[in-house]
RNA sequence: GGGCGAAUAGCUCAGCGGAAGAGCGUCGGCCUUACACGCCGAGGGUCACAGGUUCGAACCCUGUUUCGCCCA
């Protein structure tokens, strides 16, 4: 037992380091594979490895600690496998930048090197993002750590894909694709974020050719018509009939091409003849392939103009030819009208380059069959996605799902394991690096030199980090893991994509519950980024106010289905209550020199009403607590234990305490310290999935029994019908009287020092009891020099008067008090228990409401009308006595 | 164009069929020996609009408006 006092007020600094280390020496986050307790498993969603903490991660980590903290608490073997991601394209992107600094382009130090460069970033670079997980206080398990191109999961990586091309699931083809000028490399359909635009629709004349005809056709990218392959219209559109089959000239290019007809054209845009573009654009390409037209690539990999445009437009950019196009256009009389338009661009998620539509081959996963195993599995529930508005954006995407194009041109990520022969020209797909062609035997073998796109591995995540493709302990026990906590906007990139490949290989969904937590804003609800200079650092906000106290925050703001807007105001006054807890166990480890716990139970000992309502009120929170978390109602879980804490212990039980802390009866005053201890042990362990570190400094404290060496393995309170005590509402009595009491103080500014002489007139015998039993309480709590309990008689005069039911408060105060504002303000209160009564006479007046209502509503109401008229009648008698 | 949200006190948001709530801010009073990162009290709302269902609607239904996000 320790009764070293506390500081006054509570530094989160030395307090998180100092439990930091002794959680991570003490091994607390492990998972004991072989315990037979069971099992309840998260696996982190890998942030990048070379990223820095965001408050996105603040927020999932949070979220995701408070789960695995609670169910550690509740007796579950608990598992939170943290791990990093490799991050293809943004880290590349990153180091290449880097090494723009030192004026080289990877391409001259070449890939192996370059490879080796990126690893010695990630070294340097891991370090950071670890730590600043752990400065959150997120208790992870940290022997378990994974990082995507670990060989373990490389290896995973290496099995699926093999497994899926010798079935015949990946494979190679040549289609449109979005490609990136500003990253070099193609980008899955996810990738590409498409932007509303004012453009322009530039309409062009096309000369039919042998005829003075000219057909016009409107476009929103002029340039690409130097790689038109021929113009369509409608079939049955009846303007341009008699022109399919006949050829227009080009202008610029001056080739020739076919007017074809097609049903894809829309008559009512622009002309309704539309210029065909079956090397950039995906429409045109199909139309092509319809048509069997030719298909011409105008752009290199950087959107400069190749050599298969006319000589002044080489080299150029193709946002540099538009504009040439346009002018020559129009200097040469092709040029019709430009009108403006807006229109949807698409634009590379990493450079933000527009994503030019390009035909290549690339390396796909068929998704179809995997789509509907994973739609199959939320339809029956196998797993549930919280909140479930969402399951309707899964099912959409799933139902139109398009193949995955998983192939990059990138160097950092796990190469594609594809050997090409140079002899025969057929391709190897093996799972250990082949040295000889498999169908021909020759050694000219060369390896697809791309890689796989990030998600591929980071879709295995759930198995592939406890050691799949071995059938390991973990795997058996771990998978398939509890929880999927992330954000809503990866539900296509990683959730849908690891609940595939997760059935698929493991016969069994990756995870029984997606909780997908809302983004993140600032406080006028804009999205934090750098370039607005908006952004929040949860770092500072940790050095400034505790993690505890950002953590308490997020925790708070987290509504279902509902963006969070942050402002550090909010964390500073969420850190007030960090404050409050400190100061709250501060006043208890003042009262406690020479105090022991007894050993008997609390039913045991001569508990007063005090007692009985802050343990049942107590319980009552645990409940309710714990139904939030079950719930992934993490604002309610945190509001009622601010709420609790706050409002029912510090203002109420602590206030009252004081009395029984100084009573000359040695077992009153052992009674309320046992209920002190008890109730912060038990609180304190109730908020510690969320203020992690304030409650450990502060329990360490606490005197106990037979408890833990740490509160994060300490038992999490559970609701019980012993814990709720006969005579808790007793305390309503004391709590209602001194609440009327303080409103009179207050509206007729009665000096705080200025004790009153109350007068209690009740015809209720068990209120009177009661509050000639509470009577030290009320006195001590409302200021009074005296309190007099009677049931009739008397009343004295020229007093302030509250009137609750049937109990009536006086007063006297001649001289103190203003009557006339007295007087206002009863006038005020009958005024509203009139329209009050008025309101619930009319709906009994209604004989529908009694005949159709529920009796216990009909009821409720009859009674509240009683209640109202005995106020009223009160009341009116209050403003007599005044007025005499 | 299709889909999903949101609109409740000055601000941020709970509540989602039976008496309009919280936190912050505002106003008034308090340095009451845990805490001024505090204590006590007060004021503040046609629950976006229009219909409908119901004995009863902030809550359910149908429209409308405004804002946000996804998909095409």
């Amino acid at each position: 037992m320790s009764t070293e006092a506390l500081a006054k007020g509570y530094d989160p600094k030395p307090v998180e380091e100092k439990w930091s280390r002794f959680w991570l020496e003490g091994n607390y986050a492990h998972a004991d594979v072989e315990s037979d307790k069971e099992p309840y498993t998260i696996v982190i969603p890998p942030p990048n490895v070379t990223g820095a903490l965001h408050m996105g991660h603040a927020l999932t980590k949070t979220i995701q600690d408070v789960l695995i903290r609670w169910k550690r608490m509740s007796g579950y073997n608990a598992l939170w496998l943290p791990g990093t991601d490799h991050a293809g394209i943004a880290t590349q992107m990153v180091v290449e930048r880097e090494l723009a600094k030192e004026g080289i382009s990877r391409h001259e130090i070449g890939r192996a090197a370059f490879v080796e460069r990126v690893w010695e970033w990630k070294e340097r670079y891991h370090a950071r993002i670890t730590h600043q997980i752990e400065r959150l206080g997120a208790s992870v398990d940290w022997e378990r750590e994974r990082f995507t191109l670990d060989e373990g999961l490389s290896r995973a990586v290496r099995e699926v894909f093999v497994s899926l091309y010798e079935e015949g699931l990946i494979y190679r083809g040549e289609r449109m694709v979005n490609w990136s000028p500003g990253c070099l490399t193609v980008l899955s359909d996810l990738e590409v974020i498409y932007e509303e635009l004012d453009g322009h629709l530039w309409h062009i004349a096309y000369p039919v050719v042998g005829s003075d005809v000219r057909l016009e056709v409107a476009t929103t990218r002029p340039e690409t018509m130097l790689g038109d392959t021929a113009v369509a219209v409608h079939p049955d559109d009846e303007r341009y009939r008699h022109l399919v089959g006949k050829m227009v000239l080009l202008p610029l290019a001056e080739r020739e091409i076919p007017i074809v007809a097609d049903e894809m054209v829309d008559r009512e845009f622009g002309t309704g003849a539309v210029k065909v573009t079956p090397g950039h654009d995906p429409n045109d390409f199909e139309v092509g392939q319809r048509h069997g037209l030719p298909i011409i690539t105008i752009f290199d990999q950087e959107a400069r103009l190749n050599d298969n445009v006319p000589e002044r437009y080489r080299g150029l950019d193709n946002r540099k030819v538009r504009e040439m196009v346009v002018e020559d256009l129009e200097a040469q009389g092709f040029l019709v009208k430009i009108e403006p338009h807006r229109h949807s661009v698409g634009h590379c998620q990493r450079s933000g380059r527009v994503v030019e539509p390009m035909v290549s081959k690339q390396w796909y996963v068929s998704m179809d069959q995997m789509a509907a195993a994973a739609l199959g599995a939320v339809r029956d529930g196998r797993t549930q996605i919280i909140p479930s508005h969402w399951e309707k954006t899964y099912f959409h995407w799933l139902e139109n799902i398009r193949d995955w194009c998983i192939s990059r041109q990138l160097w950092w990520g796990h190469q594609i394991p594809v050997w090409y022969c140079q002899t025969c020209g057929n391709e190897t797909c093996a799972r250990e690096d082949p040295t000889t062609c498999r169908h021909c035997g020759s050694s000219a073998i060369e390896q697809d030199p791309d890689v796989l796109d990030t998600w591929f591995s980071s879709g295995l995540w759930p198995f592939s980090t406890l050691g799949w493709p071995d059938q390991t302990a973990d795997l058996r026990t771990f998978y398939p893991t509890s929880v999927m906590e992330t954000g809503f906007d990866i539900i296509f990139f990683w959730v849908a994509r690891m609940m595939m490949l997760g059935l698929k290989f493991m016969d069994e969904v990756p995870f029984r519950t997606v909780f997908l937590h809302a983004m993140v804003r600032d406080i006028e609800g804009k999205k934090m980024s750098k370039t607005k200079g908006n952004v929040i650092d949860p770092l500072e906000v940790i050095d400034e106010h505790g993690a505890d106290a950002l953590r308490f925050t997020l925790a708070m703001l987290t509504a279902q289905g509902r963006d969070i807007k942050l402002s550090i105001e909010r964390v500073a006054g969420y850190r007030t209550f960090v404050n409050k807890i400190w100061n709250a166990s501060r006043f208890v480890f003042m009262n406690l020199e020479g105090f022991a716990l007894p050993e008997e139970p609390l039913d045991a000992l001569p508990l007063s009403a005090a007692d009985r309502w802050i343990l049942t009120k107590l319980d009552e929170t645990v409940e309710q607590t714990v139904a939030a978390l079950d719930a992934f109602r993490f604002n309610d879980a945190a509001s009622g234990l601010y709420t609790f804490f706050w409002h029912s212990f510090c203002d109420w039980y602590i206030e009252l305490s004081k009395l029984s802390l100084r009573s000359d009866d040695p077992n009153e005053a052992k009674t309320v310290r046992t209920v002190l201890v008890t109730v912060l042990d038990r609180a304190l362990r109730l908020l510690h999935p969320f203020m992690p570190f304030v409650t450990e400094e502060i329990w360490q404290k606490l005197p106990k029994r037979d408890a833990p060496s740490s509160i994060m393995i300490a038992d999490y309170p559970a609701s019980n019908a012993a814990w709720r005590f006969a005579g808790a509402g007793d305390l309503d009595v004391v709590i209602d009287v001194v609440t009327l009491l303080r409103t009179i103080r207050g509206e007729n500014r009665i000096p705080h020092h200025l004790e009153m002489a109350v007068t209690l007139v009740s015809p209720n015998a068990d209120l009177r009891r009661i509050a000639e039993r509470e009577e030290g309480h009320i006195r001590q709590q409302a200021g009074l020099a005296s309190l007099r309990v009677i049931a009739e008689g008397q009343r004295p005069k020229k007093s302030a008067i509250a009137v609750q039911g049937e109990m009536q408060l006086f007063v006297p105060l001649e001289g103190l008090v203003d009557i006339d504002a007295e007087i206002a303000r009863l006038q005020k209160e009958l005024a509203k228990n009139a329209k009050e009564a008025e309101q619930v006479q009319k709906k009994l007046a209604n004989p529908n409401f009694v005949d159709k209502a529920p009796a216990d509503v009909v009821e409720k109401q009859r009674d509240r009308l009683e209640l109202l008229r005995l106020e009223h009648t009160k009341l009116n008698h209050a403003l007599e006595l005044l007025s005499d």
